[in-house]
Order: C-alpha cells, then structure tokens, then sequence
DNA sequence: TCGTTATGAACGGTCGTTCATTCATCTATG
DNA sequence: CATAGATGAATGAACGACCGTTCATAACGA
C-alpha cells in the first residue's frame, strides 16, 4: 500500500520513469532540502508532469522514505563487503574509516539525505526501518571499537559514544567537500584514516617512529 | 530596514514580545525545521496574532537570520572567554574541546539551527554574515592546531581539515544527546576530549603510562 | 494626543493530492 | 494476422489547505 508495484519497467520512449523520479527527487532533495522542494518540481526535472508521479509512489513522503531506504540498504551491503566481520580490530577499523570516507565522496546526495533529512521523515513503519538501518551501520563502528578496547589494543572511552563521535566526524566531509578541490580524494582519506586510528590511540601511520615523549 | 529598531521593551503585561518571539522561533525551528513552521505557528507559541511579528521582525528570513547571528556572537564571545589566545597549545586544544561540548550540551538549540538550518538561510548579507561568523570559529580551532603542527607536538595531517572534521565529531553531539540519560556531562565531556587529544596524537589523559608499544 | 503595538481579515501563491480522461502498449481470441 | 479488451501510465485541471505577508483598524501606554 505504501509503494506501488516495485517492477520498473520502461516506457516506449526507453525512459524508465520510476528510475528518473528517484535521481531527480534525490539531487533536489539534497541541493534544497525536502520542504523546498516541490512535487511540481520534481515531476518537472523528470519530464513528466505533477500527477504521474503518483502512477509510481505513494506520496512525497513515500518517496523520501524510498530515497532513505535504498540508500542505507546500499551502504550497509557495501560495508559488509568491504570490511571483515573478524579479526584484527585495527585492520578493521582502519577499513570501516577508509570505506565510510570513500564512500562519502562518492554519493554525497544519498549521504546527505540519510543525515539531514531525518526530520522531515514522518514516524512510522518507514521511519522505524530509517533508524534501525541507521542502528545497524553505526553498530558495525561500535563492535569494532569494543573488540579493540577488550583487548587492549584501542584507548577509547566508551565504543557506543565513540562510534557515534566518528561517524558524526567522518560524515561532516559532505559539508565542506564543495571546495575540497584543493586536496586529492586519496589525501582527504588519509587524513581520514590518520585522524580516526589516532582517536583511539593508535600511532599513526604505523611504522612511523612518532614520539612518545608525553613532555609538555 | 531588515530588522525592526532593537530596543525591546516590555508592553503592558510585562512581557517582551521579541524575546518571547525569538525564543519560540528558536525552540520550534529546533524541533520541527524551518520550512516546516509556520508564522502562525510561531506567533500562537509566543502568545500572540501572526500579523504581531511583523511589528518586531521583517519577516521569517530575518528572523532565522537573526537567531543565527545572535547565537553565533554569544558563541564566539564566549568562545574567546574559554580559550586563551596564546601559550601551549595543548593546553588551548583542551580548552576548546572543553568549551565546545559543553556549549552544545547547554544549547543545544541554538546549536542545531546554525548548523542544519545553513540550508534555509537565503544568500544575501545576512547569509554572509553567518558563514563569516562560523568561519572565525572554526578558524580559532584551525590555528591552534596549526600552532601545535608547527612545534612538532601535534600529529596532524593539515590543520583546515582536520579542524572541520573535529567540529563536525563534536557537533554530533545534538544528534543523540537526546537518550544520552545514561553519561554524566561530565563524562560526556571527558570522553570527548580524550578523543579530540588523541587524534592529533597525543596520550590522553595526562600522567597515564599509557603502552607506547607499536605493537601489531 | 501621539507613537507603538496588536488584531484579524484578506491577498495572491503554492502546496500535496485527486481524478476523469486520454493514450500507448500488451494479451487473448477469432 | 486482425481485432477487441485489459492494463498501466501520462495528462492537466481542480480541490482544499496553508503559506508569508500586508493593511486598515483598534487598543493602549506615555
């Protein structure tokens, strides 16, 4: 009841009209956010007009709630790819940061949303399903981070306040990756990486003879 | 002529209509989003008639521009009262770190919309205004990190980055504040500033005989 | 009285959504 | 192959609601 029928198929002039609804909907989204951004406008950026969107979602809400779920559905599918369920912590963590930076960079309107569009969001089934993936995501960080703490290996305080402080660190990169011009994506993820192995206490990058002179 | 005259004086009942028309302004934007309240929403939370605003506001841009500014300048005020201008800049990451998170578990408020709301703010002066305001702030953290860069103490890829990522963690904070019953402030405090010390490198908290073993 | 503030109706727009209708395509039947 | 019905998508006008803002008017403190 909430989405129509799932099978996108193409019309006669090859355009496949769910598909383009999703792209439009999802670069206004993220460029003017949800409330500035008009069912009129979208159907416009599509090329259709205002009442055949409704022929594929349910409302704007259903549409958002789509854009939301596809999206974490698509990070958590690549994070278990990319990073090792077990094993060195360090390995991992150092994985979770490359990929979640990476992956920033990437899809900076997908990212964008997810993070700054929860509000706009009405609760609800869809909304449930929103934070639970959100959940799972931020928990991956978090059992990484408790698994270097119980062995000794990782200075941190608390893993569920620390996996929330990185996340929160390593998303803040699509605020100002506008003007990021200026540096390489490899140098932006090393950075990335240096900063969030460091947090927990690690030296960084390994094999560097870092002083461990505490004078002040 | 974007602002009505700043005196704000109290009118029969003893009440300051400006104040109690920003302070809701503030509280609702905080909860709900600028697009998402209405003048009439605004002016029924503060005890008045929609048409009553426009005697103290230009209209709603002024008004999310001026609780901005506001906010910003009693940041930035406060901010130079936290954090010595000179001297050890460890001492002076400490400060900041301190600050910061203390402010945005007082105001949080005040915090959320300056940093979401970015989006809802038109170009134009006022817009400026705000953007020059958060980039002395985050310039204030970028140098202290350029200082402890340059005397060898902080393990720093490049202070600009590294400053915007650090606030970005920091701000996170407002995100899941909400079910934070379960940390002291305090204890929310410590742990931020341990990660915010350690990811440039340094053992935190002082005077541990923390490892310094490289071992992998 | 004078200046400031509050009122509440009104304005022009835009919003999300609905709906009768048209149309192109697919499928089944002869 | 030809034809008729079924299906799903696109249209564009329309709806009611709400938006930010204006303004003539009234109330009230100094």
């Amino acid at each position: 009841m909430d989405t129509i029928a799932d099978t996108s198929r193409t019309d006669k002039r090859g355009r496949d009209t769910r598909s383009a609804i999703r792209k439009q909907a999802l670069a206004l989204f993220a460029e003017r956010g949800y409330g500035a951004v008009s069912m009129r406008d979208i159907a416009e950026a599509a090329g259709i007009r205002q009442g055949a969107i409704y022929n594929h979602f349910a409302g704007k809400q259903d549409l958002l709630a789509d854009l939301m779920i596809s999206h974490l559905d698509r990070l958590l599918a690549a994070l278990v790819r990319a990073v090792p369920a077990g094993g060195d912590p360090m390995r991992r963590l150092e994985a979770f940061a490359s990929f979640h930076v990476g992956y920033h960079l990437d899809q900076p309107d997908d990212v964008v949303i997810a993070d700054m569009e929860l509000r706009s969001l009405e609760a609800g089934r869809r909304g449930a399903e929103v934070h639970a993936l959100r959940d799972r995501y931020a928990g991956v960080l978090a059992t990484i981070l408790e698994d270097g703490r119980r062995t000794g290996r990782f200075q941190t305080p608390n893993a569920k306040v620390q996996a929330g402080a990185l996340i929160a660190m390593m998303t803040g990169i699509t605020v100002w990756s506008r003007d990021g011009a200026a540096l390489t994506r490899e140098a932006v993820t090393a950075h990335y990486v240096q900063m969030v192995m460091q947090s927990v206490g690690l030296i960084w990058p390994l094999g560097e003879e870092a002083g461990c002179s505490t004078a002040q």
